[in-house]
DNA sequence: TGAAATTTGTACCGATAAGTACAATCTTGT
DNA sequence: ACAAGATTGTACTTATCGGTACAAATTTCA
């Protein structure tokens, strides 16, 4: 349980954890405590706003991660091909082949949407975007290059949960090799 | 807030959609006595085992309202193309253009997906499989309907994550409209 | 109508929630 | 070494949680 932590940038990752396993409300400070093995006052310490400041930093965290190794390289990468098999790459690796939730997709289905609206929306506003460019630069009209961004990210997300329902990694690995199939035909 | 409602049967659409805008451990005994009017005496009267029975009856409701309107008319109907266009327009219908929440979905996504992993399995079994057999009699290989179904619904799941994080009901029915599409070209 | 059974409001239970207060303990800079 | 500041464990508060007990009210039906 207890991961034994010592600074807020240690805990953020594993106070992460928590939340995407028990969501937003399932999550308790005693959750954390135990996953992180700081205790109330360490945590006020760290995070003053209590729950929802953790919850923050986690989607920041988040997000951060996302921009480094997902949304620049769409974005800004020479080749436009690599970095979206990297995407791709990225995506199976993180989410663990569909069985680690997507923490920002739950928030989008919770109450918490409403309460966290601003980084949820730009979380995929990013992640559109940016693979949208990637498109483009890969040959596809930029019409096209959109409804394709919103088809793939959607189906990442639809898969993260069906994988989860029929506990099978398979229908999450399916999803992406049909998914890269189809950014390499440019009409 | 209060619907005033005196059945049990009458008070699981109202339950559900409890469960729905504020997912399993987000709903609390005074929530739902305030969206339906039953104090605990009524609601441990309808439904002994508590918050987990009342789970139970919104999930057999949903599934028996998914049957009756999507997955038998899929499995059996003599002409498979509108079966299918029927589902599509249930599920626009249904999921409000993808700004209300899945609630098997949500399932799957929280720690709840243990608790009932059954009935979340079961829903999600039954629609690939009632869409597979559609798809099958309209033309499509076997193989490739399994893929299809699996590609619809989860997309379907990730297109309401992406409409509520957008809040744009747009994304939600395009989505609908390529997945449509999709269906009507057997190779 | 009136007895039996069902239904329901209310008071209560122990557990746990988030958050606060603060003294004790450690770090740190000099 | 030692004072100032940061850090942290512990005890506490108030609120709410899911659930139980049970008497009062209501319904049922002979």
């Amino acid at each position: 349980m207890s991961k034994r932590v010592s600074t807020r940038t240690e805990a953020v990752p594993l106070i992460a954890e928590v939340f995407r396993e028990h969501g937003y409300e399932g999550t308790s400070l005693s959750l954390i405590t135990s996953a992180t093995g700081l205790g109330k006052g360490s945590l006020y310490n760290f995070f003053p706003g209590g729950k929802e400041e953790m919850a923050t930093a986690v989607l920041d965290h988040i997000e951060a991660w996302f921009a480094a190794h997902i949304f620049v390289p769409l974005a800004t990468a020479k080749a436009p091909i690599p970095a979206i098999d990297a995407m791709f790459v990225s995506v199976e690796e993180y989410f663990l082949s569909g069985r680690r939730v997507c923490l920002v997709g739950a928030f989008a289905l919770a109450d918490t949407r409403d309460q966290f609206s601003s980084a949820v929306r730009t979380y995929f506003l990013q992640w559109l975007d940016s693979l949208a460019k990637a498109l483009v630069r890969a040959g596809h009209r930029p019409a096209q290059a959109k409804t394709l961004s919103e088809e793939i990210v959607s189906e990442i997300q639809g898969a993260i949960i069906l994988t989860r329902a029929l506990e099978d990694p398979a229908v999450f690995r399916r999803a992406l090799k049909r998914l890269k199939e189809l950014t390499l035909q440019p009409a």
